[in-house]
DNA sequence: TATTGTGAACCTCTTCACAGCT
DNA sequence: AGCTGTGAAGAGGTTCACAATA
């Protein structure tokens, strides 16, 4: 389910403030969506909770944790060590929870060498010997958009089979390859629609 | 509709490559979903397409731009510029497309008075004296997760109605204010969990 | 002929509502 | 009494399939 991430960032919030139990309305509440979602949600990982108590929070933690495959092995590379790459190496997210940055590489030659979250910046050309990189290894694009498409393609050549991309730039993959795009221009948009859309609701009440 | 900024990326490099025209299957292929899901999400915005032809790509474009009020002034100000924060700045997606960057905004005394993508990092306690900006303003948050929530109170207080969150910190905000949370650790792994599900779907092919 | 636009069928996700457990 | 887990109802989104049209 899309929304686990999401119950697991929550809990991992509660636990930092020492709540032991949840219940599904709290937990409602800040994921932004209804009770019995979350309860059907939670439910379909085992029966967890305890009636007239709520959840464990770190026991639900575990759960989650096991369900996202966090407690498996993803070795990530990033392509692109610019600022946004250099915010992902430094993200708490990407050397968490399962994954483990393995590598960093940029076409720069004046980024190969330098280096970033205890990690040495690559040139390109070395991607094919990159120890580690199996078909279980996520590729992360974090180039400009003239670049992503190449660099894409460079890593299918390896045997990634899961691509995330920051690019702004549609990008076509193999059918056997898990693609993800993540425009961060595009989550802007998404906003301003949505704003967009209640304030019409606002001025017509009628239309909602 | 969610998808329209997919479409509106698609349309937009298809354009770049002298693409004038497109039909909904090629439109479906790069957006990765059915043809008939994009014909319906661009028959809500009218009857655009030419039956044997397709769509006029720089039309439709134009089309979409309206339907998400690309052509609105959206204010935005960023708070937190540090790797991530100036990677947005400089995205294009920031200041095209109806979006135009007000104010950068940061805690840290050594990045204030820094230029970044041709403004002026300010302090965060001068948030209110911000000319310009009133509640379609969007706020946007890329601190550290220790300091989003307070940020978030700040934008609120002056009148920020719209806010989207790179922190990895769930946020509360009162019910008018519109929150949009983009966390980079969490689209991993719904990556991974996606990967995951289609391993394991290999291996059973009866669960598929 | 090629492709759109769309009613209708279908399906999946959401919400309700409550029995069942602690 | 309080809250979970879940069947059933409902809403919303997706896909089919084809008439309409350039």
């Amino acid at each position: 389910m899309v929304r686990l991430p999401v119950y697991r960032r929550i809990l991992s919030d509660l636990l930092a403030e020492d709540r032991r139990t949840v219940h599904s309305e709290q937990l409602a509440e800040l994921a932004q969506v209804n009770a019995a979602k979350v309860r059907k949600d939670l439910s379909l990982l085992g029966s967890f909770g305890t009636r007239g108590t709520g959840y464990d929070v770190g026991f639900l933690l575990t759960q989650i944790d096991r369900a996202l495959g966090a407690e498996d092995d993803w070795p990530v590379v990033i392509v692109g060590i610019g600022n946004l790459g250099t915010a992902l190496v430094n993200s708490e997210g990407f050397s968490t929870r399962g994954f483990r940055i393995l590598a960093l590489f940029d076409a720069d030659p004046a980024v190969v060498g330098r280096e970033v979250g205890g990690l040495t910046v690559r040139s390109m050309d070395t991607l094919g010997e990159t120890p580690g990189l199996g078909d279980s290894a996520i590729g992360v694009v974090a180039t400009p958009a003239g670049a992503a498409q190449q660099v894409t393609d460079a890593l299918v050549a390896v045997g990634v089979r899961a691509i995330l991309n920051f690019a702004p730039r549609v990008l076509t993959v193999p059918p056997q390859v898990l693609l993800r795009h993540v425009d961060l221009g595009t989550e802007l948009q998404v906003l301003s629609f949505f704003q967009l859309r209640r304030r019409a609701g606002e001025r017509s009440p009628a239309a909602g």
